[in-house]
DNA sequence: TGTACATCAGTGAACGCGCGTTCACTGATGTAC
DNA sequence: TGTACATCAGTGAACGCGCGTTCACTGATGTAC
């Protein structure tokens, strides 16, 4: 069923978010629901089918970044890696490489920075950074070296936000003096 | 002369520019003239008089955050520092403390995140990227060691950018930290 | 010292358009008989 | 195997309101004479 054929309706719904991510990324979240619907090769009244208003759509597109960038840092644990920092190391990883592909996750908090004019958004973000802490703490790190490194890499992913851009070199050689960091124990 | 006695037109602008940056701050471009001129307590025709449309007004906020980080670096500098890393220690301070008063300069980076969906903010934004860049390198430091610390510190003043709450006392040690880092040398 | 005029710093009503939202309708697929 | 009907996944036109921008007007101060 469904009147476009050759696709189901969770593959509609993800083109529109994956088209909603980059306008926001692009434009913020003034970016006009008519622009999204356009981009994604769909019928205004076709997105609001899948999202019920824009508040909606929003939502639902800081939900996924936060859960994608989640994804990426589990997928950046490697499975013979059992030392403490293990996570905060996979945390480094995906914020300067980004795990899932090169743009997504470092984009993620450049994306959240935009969307975090919606209140809505600001409580999802402060849960999800407090989870973060948890998980974090029981990382089996000290505190400092934790607190270091964190800021750290919440800085490389955050620069693009506004204006600022490193070379890959720069932030390779960050990566390494950041895994070093957790491996030697502050 | 004008109209309203007891009060510069400077002072008005300022005034105008306080309230939108809270306004942006809270709320994000999509704060309207209407709420910055009804919070500065002047009309929006009042409020075009010194700012000919919304886009000028934006560029002005940006301008004014970057300057008034700038400055607070500048006044982060103590007069008996002459050792190498002087700047970067005082880039440091002012990111995580605030020189000019505690919330204004952390807030600093939250307010141009929100604008960076201007065009022309991002613009004004990588330009004065580029300076401190510049200005950083000059310093003295290993690179390395600049690059660690300056992207802690712009993690710690981009948190709560997305929702991310620090303590006070984090972020106390955090700048000690840093600051070490500086003078050691790596 | 008054008076006329110019200018500066606004006010506030009106306009018009972009954009979020609503809604009647549609076309393909699934299901009952 | 056909036929009728329901449902799902949309379409696209219309509405209406918020908001940026325009504009005619105003009141206080400065200046020329």
């Amino acid at each position: 069923m469904g009147r476009t054929a050759g696709r189901s309706p969770e593959q509609t719904r993800a083109v529109i978010l994956e088209a909603a991510s980059r306008l926001v990324r692009e434009r913020g979240v003034s970016a006009s629901l008519d622009d999204v619907a356009r981009r994604a090769g769909v019928s205004k009244g076709g997105l609001l089918y899948h999202f019920a208003n824009k508040h909606d759509l929003h939502l639902a597109l800081a939900t996924e970044w936060l859960e994608r960038f989640r994804t990426a840092v589990r997928t950046a644990i490697p499975a013979d890696d059992d030392a403490p920092g293990r996570l905060t190391r996979a945390y480094v990883r995906a914020s300067i490489d980004g795990a899932l592909d090169a743009a997504a996750s470092r984009d993620a908090l450049v994306v959240i920075a935009h969307l975090s004019s919606v209140d809505a958004v600001i409580d999802l973000a402060r849960a999800d950074a407090r989870r973060w802490n948890e998980e974090l703490r029981a990382d089996g790190l000290p505190e400092d070296v934790l607190t270091l490194v964190v800021a750290a890499a919440d800085g490389a992913s955050a620069q693009p936000a506004w204006g600022d851009e490193s070379t890959p070199e720069q932030l390779a050689r960050l990566r390494e003096q950041l895994l070093a960091l957790t491996v030697i124990g502050g």
